[in-house]
DNA sequence: GCTTGACCATGACATGATGTGAAGGTTCAT
DNA sequence: ATGAACCTTCACATCATGTCATGGTCAAGC
């Protein structure tokens, strides 16, 4: 037997499979594996005699349905929603829209949050000379260029991150 | 005296101040000047005989200035050096620019992160319906299109995120 | 002086998704 | 039957922040 691979064949896949090999096939890590069941996005793994889990066809597509969608940046708990939906023969396609579009929503607020802080950041950082003297903006910026003691008023937009 | 006002008055800052008023000045949780105390970033606070923390105008400066680097999206670990460079008059601009400009960088690789996502996001809520039926061009994906017992090739572009 | 209420201290637990490590049991090819 | 490779469960760590619990302190009013 070729000594490089693995103990059981990778070829042909015979079902049902271990932890490692669904993990492989749907491309997560076996401890999320574990994880995603213990969240119930897996209802149902069968057991071998000596405990170890055994992985059917579906239960591997259900896994790489939950790494596509974590790919794509929706949470846990969304993933849970669209998985029931997936299996609820009597969805609407306005359900899984309104999901993903909220989704969207949220991943739009995130970017408009992070491009402020780089137009902030790209103005200071074009000001700084960037040589070997101490005198910088960024710095000045950060410790409140206007700071007099008390409260201070600048820094006025300040979105929302996540 | 005013019913309304605390118990100390919030005028005309008298100092040291106590914890509470000096979240407020830097525009922090009181909940969080302890926990960067505890991480070394606000270094000797002072205390009062029955132990309660006395902060002096500098600390609500160190403050202030960990908030607006926070606001900016920098890590506490970021600010850590930026606190020491600022405290340190032999410091070059360059080596705060140096920081500023790999957070920008950073900044940039998560926003095209997520900004991959909201394509890939948009297009399939353009092409589905949102209707009563069940056929949902988004679940068809999440379930894999292309999908065939084993491993997938599709979904090649994964920019990782963080 | 004593009570009261507002404030403070510390420490523990939670979040979300994931990694890592330990201690011990299982499988299977040789 | 042995040993390597694999599996099991559980616990702890991340990061920045919130919240809760328990108990001590401060200042004002009586």
């Amino acid at each position: 037997m070729n000594p490089l691979s693995p103990r059981r064949s990778p070829a042909p896949q015979a079902w049902p499979v271990p932890i490692s090999e669904a993990a492989r096939l749907a491309g997560v890590s076996a401890r999320m594996v574990r994880h995603y069941e213990s969240l119930g996005l897996l209802q149902s793994v069968a057991r071998s005699e000596g405990g170890y889990r055994q992985y059917t066809e579906a239960d591997v597509h259900t896994l790489h349905f939950i790494r596509r969608a974590r790919d794509l940046g929706f949470s846990i708990e969304e993933i849970t929603t669209l998985l029931a939906l997936w299996h609820d023969r009597s969805r609407t396609s306005a359900q899984v829209k309104r999901i993903a579009q909220s989704h969207i929503d949220q991943l739009t607020q995130r970017i408009a949050a992070m491009q402020a802080m780089q137009r902030t950041l790209q103005t200071l950082v074009g000001c700084c000379q960037g040589d070997d003297r101490p005198d910088c903006p960024i710095l000045d910026d950060l410790a409140g260029a206007g700071w007099v003691h008390g409260v201070t008023s600048r820094h006025a937009e300040q979105i929302a991150i996540k």
